[in-house]
RNA sequence: UCCACAGUGGCGCGUAC
């Protein structure tokens, strides 16, 4: 049952619902886990209706399904049905927390996410404080945002990630930028979405050689693939600042398929 | 008791509008 339901996985989360659904008819044995799976392959591909027909035929139901539904209407933004999800479900956790958090952040409703954050949920986690800090500087808090980043007791990539893209997004590029040293220096791993962050804001500045450096650190220092973000990055500044010859040179080369 | 398969966070792509 077990590489039954890897193999569904597998189809359903790639975009192949309905081999999934294949597999599901033709195992001699469902669980609740092929069950569950079936339910996100449906609300991946987006559709919503079928997603709920998954959930209502299930013949039982735990934690991880109700919310997995529950996050299936928060992501089509059916905020009322995520909540009433929540609502009735038979115990919470963390996730089922943090989903509809991430729900009102998601909506921009920054009162709602702030409340329930700070006054409603049992206890917070690290995952909470990312969508948090995401929410301030949504809502132009880039303050509060970098506020809630110095007093985190602890902090992953993903969460540096998020402080990094805050300051960028609002223009604060010193800070970033500092930010991402600090981040280099060993307090944290920087990932391919930090590098594609900070390559969009040299870029932006028209730094060729700063925007050079930091896409040769990625693949030597740090061993990441340069992907389609990456290379647009760097195909945009050299040709704005002259180098078209070397863009078009970027372009011939770079294992990606240009869009 | 622990270990295999399903649910939550940052940039972007895609999808939808």
């Amino acid at each position: 049952i077990v590489t039954w339901n890897a193999m569904l996985t597998a189809y359903a989360q790639n975009g192949h619902v309905d081999q999934a659904k294949s597999i599901f008819d033709a195992m001699p044995h469902r669980n609740i886990v092929s069950w569950t799976t079936m339910l996100t392959g449906y609300a991946l591909s987006g559709n919503l209706a079928r997603t709920k027909m998954v959930f209502d035929a299930m013949p039982e139901k735990n934690l991880v399904s109700w919310t997995a539904m529950e996050d299936a209407y928060a992501r089509r933004g059916h905020i009322e049905e995520a909540k009433h999800m929540f609502d009735e479900m038979p115990q919470r956790d963390m996730f089922s927390w943090n989903v509809i958090l991430a729900a009102y952040s998601e909506l921009g409703d920054f009162h709602q996410a702030k409340d329930l954050f700070e006054t409603m949920m049992p206890q917070q986690d690290l995952i909470s404080w990312t969508v948090m800090l995401a929410a301030h500087a949504q809502g132009g808090d880039i303050t509060g945002a970098k506020k809630l980043f110095e007093q985190m007791p602890e902090r992953d990539t993903v969460l540096w990630g998020a402080m990094l893209a805050s300051f960028a997004i609002k223009g604060r590029s010193v800070e970033a930028m500092d930010l991402f040293e600090e981040m280099k220096v060993g307090v944290a791993q920087p990932d391919e979405a930090c590098f594609s962050v900070v390559l969009s804001l040299c870029c932006h500045h028209g730094k060729v050689y700063a925007s050079r450096c930091c896409f040769v650190s990625m693949q030597m220092d740090f061993g990441f693939s340069a992907g389609k973000q990456h290379y647009c990055s760097m195909v945009d500044v050299l040709a704005r600042s002259g180098y078209v010859a070397e863009a078009e040179e970027l372009v011939l080369v770079m294992p990606v398929v240009p869009d």
